[in-house]
DNA sequence: ACCCTTTGTGAAGAACTTGTAAAATGAAGT
DNA sequence: ACTTCATTTTACAAGTTCTTCACAAAGGGT
């Protein structure tokens, strides 16, 4: 388990001791103070989970769960100090996957966060080590991958661009994000590059392109077809 | 909305109050006073949900549970009176899908169901946030439209206007937010362009165009019909 | 009711975005 | 240095989307 778990909450023992159970469960622990902090990381980085405290400064909780459920359906659970219930269900509403109240047992955090990456895995398709949707299947330790049965070979940049895509199955990928998940984060170059690399992907995909699909001025989506 | 939830309780004004929210909310409700009574319940019948309370006569929740899970991955919500949270980690590693503590908020149990509910449909469905609002949905994450359950496709300027109006829905946008928001802030161009788009998102969304109200000398307001 | 302003409409071409093929460049191994 | 393969660039094609324009229709103020 390598899953970046970021935790957004000002108050630092509370968020240290969060970090030591998530730590010692194998997740690797991304943090931030504020609600501007927060969204940084957010964007800079490829997380699995977000554990958010509604009160910080800067920007709210509630605030910084709207703007990330714009752009991520990412496992998010929110806490909060309040009894006050309403907070719950305007939480639910805001997309919120799940909400605890302080005071909480840490291990109770982390089962429910488990069950949350768990859920997450069987959406996407991951069963093991392996990812499959729509007749796709990748297999990651190997980093092979199989269309119908039959494995084709792919290069490094196919690889990570279906890799990518089809791990956020039915999500729009910008090609902003193809590019600095690809290729890192400042890169300069041929705004036609990633489109060779595509039209390449899907003719190794053979009928299973269709997946692949193009959403003009915005970049691209993997979608099992039905 | 018809989905058959199960309530297994045995304190009659619990079961009572919760089975008027979940009708209320136009859910069907089966009730079960113990576990015994549960399990024939629960073979019974197609359910879509279960509440269960731990404390309970003749078989508890844990047996209960640990019985359903045998044979059906169906959303299961566990109910205890006690704060001891060692329970709830015994709930989530026998498979319940979710733990509400005693004392309880209804509200807050029916948001959590809604959500269970809501996931099981994504599972099989479409993915992801959305927003809606008379008849027209619009999911974030995976960039579609869709108009009485059907998707209708939209150019960039389209889905971008009616995600902005959307999320204003009952307030007048006027025509310089929609520029600077769909354009950018120093757009020149002529003033007719707008117009031509909002004419094509409306032919695309038929009927359901009168949503878009036109307020003249000022913009635009999306309106849900009643 | 009148005039003036604002918005809706249809069609055409401009502008943009992506797809495609082929050539140039770069990297790795022999 | 040569071969091979992946990557990037280039140039162009194809298709879509956007914008503009002229005119029609509707709305607002007096």
């Amino acid at each position: 388990m390598i899953d970046p778990i970021l935790i957004i909450e000002d108050e630092d023992i509370l968020r240290e001791i969060l970090k030591d159970y998530f730590l010692n469960a194998g997740y690797s622990v991304l943090e931030a103070k504020d609600g501007e902090e927060a969204l940084k990381v957010f964007q800079e980085n490829e997380l699995s989970l977000i554990i958010l405290d509604i009160m910080l400064p800067k920007l709210d909780g509630w605030t910084i769960c709207r703007r990330i459920r714009k752009t991520s359906n990412i496992p998010i659970i929110m806490l909060t100090a309040r009894t006050d219930e309403d907070d719950t269900l305007l939480g639910f509403e805001l997309g919120a996957d799940d909400y605890v109240t302080k005071p909480y047992n840490p291990l109770v955090l982390l089962a429910r966060a488990k069950r949350l990456l768990h859920q997450r895995e069987q959406k996407n398709g991951v069963v093991g080590d392996y990812l499959e949707s729509g007749g796709i299947k990748i297999y990651i330790p190997s980093r092979t991958v199989q269309v119908n049965n039959e494995e084709i070979s792919l290069t490094h940049t196919e690889y990570e661009m279906l890799l990518y895509l089809m791990e956020n199955k039915g999500i729009v990928i910008t090609r902003e994000q193809l590019i600095t998940k690809v290729w890192g984060y400042e890169h300069i170059g041929d705004d036609r590059t990633i489109n060779s690399h595509m039209r390449n992907l899907r003719n190794k995909l053979g009928d299973h392109s269709t997946c692949i699909k193009t959403i003009v001025r915005t970049g691209y989506k993997f979608e099992e077809i039905r």
